[in-house]
DNA sequence: GTCTATATCAAGATAGAC
DNA sequence: GTCTATCTTGATATAGAC
């Protein structure tokens, strides 16, 4: 039946997360995920045909783990965008590490598929839907996203080096933009 | 005397230049830069001992290119980091491709030579010298500064779709935060 | 139906001829 | 200083074992 399919699937996936948290997606090779995953390099491809589909495959479900945190932030039926943009933010201010994590997920894309970016369009898709450009107040918020988003990607890149308290810093400067006088939970 | 190789590094540097601009980086093969500039793969080996150095080598004359532009935006004597601030946006407002340039090599030194970045880090660590996270005034100057870099990194990424006219708007709310009140000249 | 083993091909690096 | 030939790695295609 289909079950044993999906179980290996899983497995897979473990193994190429694993690989790439560990070298942060330069050393991501499909001889690498089949070793982790102790099957040979043919299985590998037999569930995933391509390098590029086990890309989409691992950021896909790294992006819906991140989804899933801030859906849990947000009570039910209280879905207004500033709530979810605020629940966006402050799973980025967790202590855990999901936004290094993420990093390096979208890095490994970038830098082995960087055609295989369907679900982080997705992702940015329904987070600029969450505010109308059309107003001061939504410019203002589309402001703080994009720089939430702007300094995630330049740690993710490596391209600046900023201590967690800056980080913090700028989080919380956003979270005041998008809902002043609000504190974190 | 030294002049014969930096005319070669040069006309190399114009090919793989040639290259990026093509294929937005995807297509950057040794073979492709060689063929490019009209020579074999181990001449211009020979002048960029490892794929790497050329695109370190090419990542930086570009940088340098816009750092130049912005240059001529400020009058001489009158650097203070708010100018430099509002000339580095004003560039990124011009009609030309000054950043879907800078974007493609970027992209291109991401996915061909991650550990290339060092040209990138300098240039972020001199833009981010220019506030101080340590007042009200310089929050929102940062704050800015990674909006404009976020938007400018989530399209270069391919990762969100923006019409231009978005893309001024961002650029002028974020002018407007650095200077109130002033015009793009 | 799932996997192993092997083959092929592209691309970066290296050695050595000229 | 430049080129040819060769080596190596890694992605993908194919044949066939179980």
């Amino acid at each position: 039946m289909a079950r044993r399919k999906e179980i290996d699937r899983d497995r897979i996936l473990d193994a190429a997360e694993a690989v790439i948290l560990a070298s942060g997606g330069r050393q991501f090779t499909l001889d690498a995920v089949a070793e982790r995953a102790g099957i040979s390099k043919g299985g590998l491809v037999y569930t995933f045909a391509t390098k590029d589909a086990l890309i989409a495959a691992a950021l896909e479900r790294e992006m819906a783990r991140f989804q899933a945190a801030v859906d849990e932030r947000i009570e039910e039926d209280e879905a207004a965008p500033d709530r979810r943009l605020l629940a966006h933010v402050d799973e980025a201010l967790t202590e855990d590490d999901a936004l290094t994590r993420m990093a390096a997920f979208l890095m490994t894309a970038l830098v082995h598929a960087p055609d295989m970016f369907a679900p982080a369009r997705r992702f940015y898709h329904a987070l600029f839907a969450l505010f109308d450009p059309d107003t001061e107040q939504g410019r203002d918020v589309r402001q703080a996203v994009l720089a939430v988003e702007g300094l995630f990607l330049l740690r993710g890149l490596g391209l600046v080096d900023v201590p967690v308290e800056e980080w913090k810093s700028v989080l919380l400067h956003a979270r005041n933009t998008i809902l002043p006088e609000s504190r974190p939970e």
